[in-house]
DNA sequence: AATACAAGTAAACGGTCGTTTACCTACGGA
DNA sequence: TCCGTAGGTAAACGACCGTTTACTTGTATT
């Protein structure tokens, strides 16, 4: 059954988020789920294998919620045409969606918690992590506000401070979030972040196309 | 000689920050000193010691140097009559020598890594990395910028909100700064979003006591 | 009914873990 | 000069590590 395999996989996950890659024996996976870790190994071919799987996996739902989501989903140099036509209400609404995600979401917070253990170990997980959840965001949002105060929905403004005025809220509410059950109480901090964000920087008149 | 001891936290703290302490075994620790694991423990009663010993320095680090600064150590509740007089100037310097602080300071830049990477294994080390780090400061700034509010430095404001508004930018540019080298850029944009802050929130007017 | 195979067990492998032990200096004070 | 001790070594301890092996099932296909 491909079932074990999943299980294994959402195990390691929530184990490898709580002590860290290497803290997690192979053996502590597989006495949570009831077996021997002998039979760990007909379904992963080593302990790194576990691993690789839930990062390609967090790959895959990632592209796939972008899609979702009328948001641009590549850099701005590959398809700028994409920037064009970005509203405040879908920013609000895709920001809103992601911090529901990472924080609430099974598998996408116990992946961000993951990553966030394993960023100093080496180059490549550094990247990973910056590129989900700290610098890249910026970077994604510098392009957008760029082009809203082109198309005038934003006052002049500089759009990489912009952009750091905007993320920065959502990513320390989310790790905020980390430490209390409650989580609605940030949520409403962070829409109350972005109500104000809006009404500080957007244009005072709306210009038709 | 004592100084064996404080090279063997040191370099414990450098690998902890790194690799997280489960990840660094004491024959790593006492190789990267070229002397052997036994020696270690004639310094240290075991590796939870260091540990130990390193959490303990850093309370004595930070009780100094919220002593050295002319902002608020404790609580408001204990001492209400410290938050009357913060400036807007000290709260600036006293950020901005806390960015240099926690990012470049060989102690605290690497006991930083080292908490974030202990933080989800168990109540003690979230609480501790909270405090330092994440909602600490927000509560802290939340009773300053109340108290700001109160005395007509500050416009009238939700004063949890202005707080989030001005530690989030910190913890995020903290945050990017661990990725580069030139960690300057990130100080300068951290520098742009105090001066945006105060801009913002302050009152136009100076009032006299 | 015979076979192939997927999925599990138990045990063993060599290695490393944190820690302890026994032993070896070098040296400062009586 | 003798002794205690601080600071080091090398080796051993039992436990656990990730991984492999040999073996046992249940089940589906031929």
């Amino acid at each position: 059954m491909t079932d074990t395999k999943e299980k294994i996989l959402m195990t390691a996950l929530h184990l490898f988020a709580r002590e860290g890659y290497e803290a997690v024996s192979v053996s502590m996976i597989a006495a949570e789920l009831g077996i021997t870790k002998g039979a760990l190994y007909k379904h992963y071919k080593n302990k790194r294998d576990i691993f690789d799987s839930i990062v390609e996996r967090m790959y895959r739902i990632d592209a796939q919620r972008s899609q979702e989501y009328e948001v641009p989903q590549e850099k701005y140099e590959t398809r700028p045409e994409s920037y064009e036509s970005v509203s405040m209400d879908s920013i609000q609404n895709y920001t809103m969606s992601q911090f529901i995600f990472w924080t609430e979401d099974d598998f996408a917070s116990h992946f961000r918690k993951m990553l966030t253990l394993e960023q100093y170990r080496n180059a490549e997980m550094a990247e990973l992590y910056h590129n989900c959840i700290v610098s890249g965001p910026v970077w994604y949002m510098e392009d957008i506000f760029r082009e809203m105060i082109k198309n005038g929905v934003l006052k002049e403004a500089d759009p990489k401070q912009l952009a750091v005025e905007f993320y920065a809220p959502f990513y320390l509410l989310v790790n905020c979030s980390d430490l209390s059950k409650d989580k609605g109480q940030w949520m409403e901090l962070l829409r109350s972040q972005i109500e104000c964000f809006m009404q500080c920087h957007a244009a005072g008149h709306l210009r038709k196309d």
